[in-house]
DNA sequence: GAATAAATCACCCGAAAGGGTGATTTTACC
DNA sequence: GGTAAAATCACCCTTTCGGGTGATTTATTC
């Protein structure tokens, strides 16, 4: 028997879920919290086999709350659960420990699945969340990791509106550094001037 | 009796919502879509009183659906349904006709209550939705509407990485008449220079 | 037809950005 | 301890940007 939690803070994906596994004889319904902190408080006198966890909710999100559970209850598994196929964050929920993770558009019988070969330690995502883990790394593995931390960290001052004098001061560096790294920044991201280095910014979100 | 109708490609939801509802006596269950296509399809031989539509979908998304029903079937009432309390397509749906909007966050009460307000003819809102467009009207009637359609334009042409010479060449003025667009935008927006410019137009997605 | 906003054009000037080149020092890693 | 990447600094130059000021010409609206 499969005892379930599921924490999100929209009532009616919890009552699908509750609703599709209601039939399901080897599932029982553990419990189920709208935000992280009951999810935790859940946990203090009871336990878990899987839990269904939301990546954005209110407060703590789903990667932070992934992290504290797997510290403190390294045998309960995680499922990660959202509508949006970020890759960003289903990197993040698996660094952070979860076994698995499916898109809110998911089947019945994927969602079983899911949970079944999850609580066999298994790890399972569904095909949409593949694809995107796909291009996520593409695009994050090759694109981004050009930069060097000195080259982000002067990038995200430029869009605060900065300029190359201005970031000299604020960082301790010659306005002549600066202004290297930020004509580096030009010349790695193949863009020609500010403006389309604040929109390649902010389109793959580096600021 | 009201035969109410769902449009949602989340199975969750669609279930959440069906097993919500099971126990309403005055509800009936008219069907369910997962994209607009089988919506529009179903209401060609069929009809329903209230149409549940998520604003987000595959292919048509629920802004665009709903004004195809409103034209095709003006009686059906139509409530917006999303995960997002995003003032621009939350206008949208009620400028194309929707009778009102929820979240899916929303408890059970607050969803049967909707849904009665709308059958009835009334606008309903639940508390979130109405923060967030007066936020909206805050940000786009006051900041925004300041941009004329020329400055738009221009600011777009700045945000591709055109410079000011190469933007007059392309749209037939004078460099200097780009020039003092391009200051009456700095000054519009308050801001300093190119980077928070296109700063401030991704982020309240002007470009 | 007066008033207002938008759009157009013009010039001065200093500051900032961007293109190119080359160098030294620090750090990290095998 | 050698090598490679990162970080630092410097100066050449031209273009672009941004601040300021002021003007004329359409539209639009009351």
């Amino acid at each position: 028997m499969i005892r379930l939690f599921i924490v999100d803070d929209h009532p009616l994906v919890i009552e699908g879920i509750h609703s599709l596994l209601r039939n399901e004889n080897d599932i029982e319904w553990a419990g189920q919290a709208m935000n992280a902190q009951s999810c935790l408080g859940f946990f203090v006198n009871n336990t878990a086999d899987i839990v269904l966890m939301d990546i954005s909710m209110p407060g703590m999100d789903g990667v932070e709350l992934c992290s504290v559970m797997k510290e403190k209850y390294p045998g309960v598994f995680i499922l990660g659960l959202s509508t949006f196929n970020q890759g960003l964050y289903i990197k993040k929920m698996m660094e952070n420990g979860a076994s698995g993770y499916i898109l809110k558009n998911t089947s019945k019988e994927e969602l079983v699945q899911a949970v079944h070969a999850v609580c066999e330690g298994d790890i399972f995502f569904n095909g949409e969340v593949g694809q995107v883990l796909e291009e996520y790394e593409k695009s994050s593995n090759e694109t981004l990791p050009l930069l060097t931390p000195r080259e982000k960290e002067i990038l995200v001052l430029i869009a605060e509106g900065y300029t190359n004098p201005q970031i000299a001061e604020k960082i301790f560096l010659s306005p002549f550094t600066v202004d290297s790294h930020r004509k580096n920044l030009l010349a790695k991201l193949k863009v020609k001037n500010t403006a389309m280095l604040i929109r390649f910014a902010v389109e793959h979100k580096l600021i």
